[in-house]
DNA sequence: TACTTATTGAGAATAATCATTAAGAAGCCG
DNA sequence: CGGCTTCTTAATGATTATTCTCAATAAGTA
């Protein structure tokens, strides 16, 4: 598991810096019940109801930054925001079935899809951080609903 | 001079459209006293002056679209916001002086600089939009005055 | 302990989303 | 031919999401 001093090691080895507020990022992440995703805004409501307040620019910046470190994942579960995850090696590593009418979310598992990710990234040379399916459906129960597109 | 039929002229032949608010903008920004630039914000009050209201998110799409289309010259001239002039061909094609400290501005020309960038432009193979050389520095006044940088 | 500079927080600037409106193209007809 | 109606889809406005800027702070290093 991701530990608050790996994430450490990895900042300081690129001249960046651990601070409490991206420690608890961190935290918050990985205490989430599995399954469970957070947007900016979610997150900063979060803090504030725990008392540990960030700010919100902040927040959009370690989201990103975290995010392209591999630490988080960046889900595109709904239009109009994006959604954050905790990203977790291979025997926890997952896909995403959406249902664009009802936004129901289901997880997925994929082995092969994570190994062709792997070597394709690592044919062209490049470094794996993260590597998702997304499928964006109509689950059965709005196909019944036969409410027009 | 620029005017309402080329606007939509080379607007169709992207397959994009002459809307009131675009033409108004030209207007605007046609009208302004030479040397005059406006930032989204200013042309936003403005235009509701006038009682002309055209909503924000159309001012941003637009001077972004019009500098795109080499209308309009987007300039930075003091860091934190844009502020567009409307892009005049030769005889009025000027470049910008800005003192780093009080923000004056000062419009100069050289001819050179536009065939330089005219000529770099082609020789790449691309379509020159505009050419602007922009120089901040500190002025006469802002240098007495002592201050520390 | 001092020093450099990445990071934060607050706020302003800009971008994106989505339902609604309307520009321009195409077809009709006098 | 021109005006009128229909149709497709770009553009608008309102709102929400995200990014940027700057001064103040604090992490990591010397």
């Amino acid at each position: 598991m991701y530990t608050v001093s790996s994430l450490k090691a990895e900042l300081n080895e690129r001249g960046w810096r651990l601070t409490p507020q991206r420690e608890t990022i961190l935290q918050i992440f990985q205490n989430l019940p599995k399954g469970q995703h957070l947007s900016a805004e979610d997150l900063h409501i979060l803090l504030q109801e725990e008392g540990e307040a960030i700010s919100l620019s902040t927040i959009y910046r370690n989201l990103k930054l975290m995010s392209r470190m591999g630490i988080l994942r960046e889900l595109e579960l709904a239009e109009g925001h994006k959604h954050y995850e905790i990203n977790q090696p291979s025997p926890y590593h997952h896909h995403h079935l959406i249902c664009v009418r009802c936004n129901k979310t289901i997880e997925f598992k994929n082995d092969s899809i994570l190994k062709m990710g792997a070597k394709t990234a690592q044919k062209e040379g490049y470094h794996l951080l993260d590597c998702q399916l997304t499928i964006h459906a109509i689950c059965p129960s709005c196909q019944r609903s036969l409410l027009p597109v």
